[in-house]
DNA sequence: GTGAAAGCGCTAACAT
DNA sequence: ATGTTAGCGCTTTCAC
């Protein structure tokens, strides 16, 4: 048999299947459908209606307008975040516990990327706003930051995570503890015996820039250590490898080296082997965050670890916290860091390392 | 002056500025002021009564209510994507991909991980399309997969990339050529005299493990490389470990070893190190994926590049195009990777590698 | 326990 | 060039 109309392809007009539709077969009203599936009114209902009205959902496969029940509700259950750069391997497993706290709870995150800048970042949290999301985590807050202001501004629930600003007390904060991160790579390194260390300071528009900077020169000068500062322009491997440009300018010697963050320690790494610096035999080197592989690195580096997918769990109950309860308290939630002793950190030199030539 | 009313403090009420606001203001209809507020409707709008509203908008703190326009329009400029895992260095980099491509389009990217679970992406997939996503990128496709029914079934715009399905005619692809891949790895092996290679094979109901085992099989007999598949369960650090002990176990000699990915080659570089073999000494190891610091690592990883941000890029394109033209033909786009040849394999040893006790 | 009707904020026919 | 009106799909008073 001939097939008849072959070109006349009917496209499947997969018009969405709605409540009225539900509503309609079942000689219902609206509004019973809609209690019906709804946890929170069900209860308001008949169980045997309730049952009929969940059968029939399920067979016409209706799925919940989101976005309709948000305009009506003027909740979206949905969470904003906002990150500096994926690339960076500190910020995926913050995301990570941000998002499981968050889809047990039902809710969905939103993220956008800010490229480190905090124009960007406005940009994006309008982006935001303009969705309806329900609250917004910031994980790149700079010291002074617009986008801050403009949620407080906006009412917006925030929560800060990983860094934030200068003057944190108006919003939730969850953050690592530097000063301690920090003490513990100075007391390791000066249990080996380094007397004379230089810090990779990162950025000091960032709060880890200021914070890690001030321990380092505090706890150096409380174990009598001496010690030299190299500014750093970014968290960044090429700000690494600058950093070490900057030694050999200013001919600075050293048995040990505190990067920033574990990227400024492996630009540094980079551009210390090669030139001809063997690690750590001649330097010592210590990062910061405890970056995934860095225990496969030549040399294993020893780092500061932090909790970052605790980080993010604890910024999305806060989240949740304040969305609950807008006029509750601003809490601030430190986390503490972990030592990972690896091999880039070893007994200190005999002479202290000539770098470059 | 002592501050009065210093415990009352009203809550700023934060309604949100609407069209009909700006509206009111000017004295204008909720239409006009829609009109021209949207790009592509203002030019029926007078010049004057643009700027005018314009400037409104912008004094009075506008931001639009996209859920309701999308309500209306039913299009929300948003594409959800579906990532099995974030911790998995390949996916950061194919988010960045799509998320640059959409950003520059006004899209915005919704990302949920499905935990390497077909089921939890289904149900990841049920909550975009609840949130009225324009179209899907799924990252993770199973040979099989229910996910991508689902979205067919739905009428879902959807592209596959970095994996597909094991017929994927009706779904736009975009995917590394792996057996141009396989093929460079073998090759540079050949070349560096070795002649009995292992593939630690990725699970497979995932197209990369068929694809780079069959790659592999047929790449081996042409060249008259002798060979041994060691199947692992997963495409990850623990599952190369697992490799390695079935190595042992199966007594197996080789004298290089191509990894599935290249978290199974992190894991079987682990063990075999602890097992005391020398890298690449006794050994040779190339991975595959290219990931970000292995360059890094002790030795520095020989491994098969993919372009992975390019590959989100075309994704987001196609996709885009798809939303457009839904009728459109399906089509396949296949990036070539390329061999990145560090330090993880060198000449073959006289003698094949005895491994383990 | 259920229904009718209104309305969230927006856009798009259909006027004029 | 601008206004009027209706309606996207949902929830929620308010009725009964």
């Amino acid at each position: 048999m001939i097939e008849p109309h072959q070109d006349k392809r009917v496209p499947i007009l997969n018009k969405r299947v709605r409540i009225k539709d539900i509503a309609e077969q079942l000689g219902l009203s609206s509004s019973t459908v809609s209690r019906a599936l709804n946890p929170a009114t069900m209860s308001m209902i008949s169980t045997k209606v309730v049952a009929e009205v969940k059968q029939t959902a399920r067979k016409l496969g209706y799925i919940i307008d989101v976005t309709a029940a948000g305009l009506r509700r003027q909740k979206t259950f949905t969470i904003g975040m906002v990150v500096p750069d994926i690339l960076n391997p500190v910020f995926p497993p913050i995301i990570a516990g941000v998002q499981n706290y968050l889809s047990d709870r039902d809710y969905v995150t939103l993220v956008a990327y800010s490229n480190n800048d905090q124009h960007t970042a406005t940009t994006e949290i309008r982006n935001l706003v303009a969705r309806k999301v329900d609250g917004v985590i910031l994980a790149g807050a700079f010291l002074q930051d617009a986008s801050v202001s403009f949620c407080i501004q906006q009412n917006m629930p925030l929560v800060l995570v990983n860094r934030s600003i200068a003057n944190g007390n108006l919003v939730h904060q969850v953050l690592d503890d530097d000063s301690h991160g920090i003490r513990l790579a100075i007391e390791h390194l000066s249990e080996l015996g380094h007397r004379k260390l230089v810090h990779f300071a990162g950025p000091q528009n960032i709060l880890h820039g200021v914070q890690r900077l001030q321990a380092f020169t505090q706890c150096c000068n409380a174990l009598g250590l001496d010690y030299e500062i190299v500014e750093v322009d970014a968290f960044s491997v090429d700000a690494g490898r600058k950093g070490v440009q900057q030694i050999v300018q200013r001919k600075l010697r050293c048995s040990a080296i505190i990067a920033g963050n574990d990227l400024i320690a492996v630009g540094a790494i980079r551009a210390l082997q090669e030139l001809g610096v063997s690690l750590p035999g001649d330097l010592s080197i210590v990062g910061f965050n405890g970056m995934p592989f860095s225990e496969m690195f030549n040399p294993p580096l020893t780092t500061v670890a932090i909790p970052h997918k605790n980080l993010g769990e604890q910024a999305a109950r806060l989240l949740l916290e304040e969305i609950g309860n807008p006029n509750g308290p601003k809490q601030k939630v430190l986390l503490t860091p972990a030592l990972l002793v690896r091999g880039s950190a070893t007994h200190a030199p005999r002479k202290l390392c000539k770098i470059g030539a």
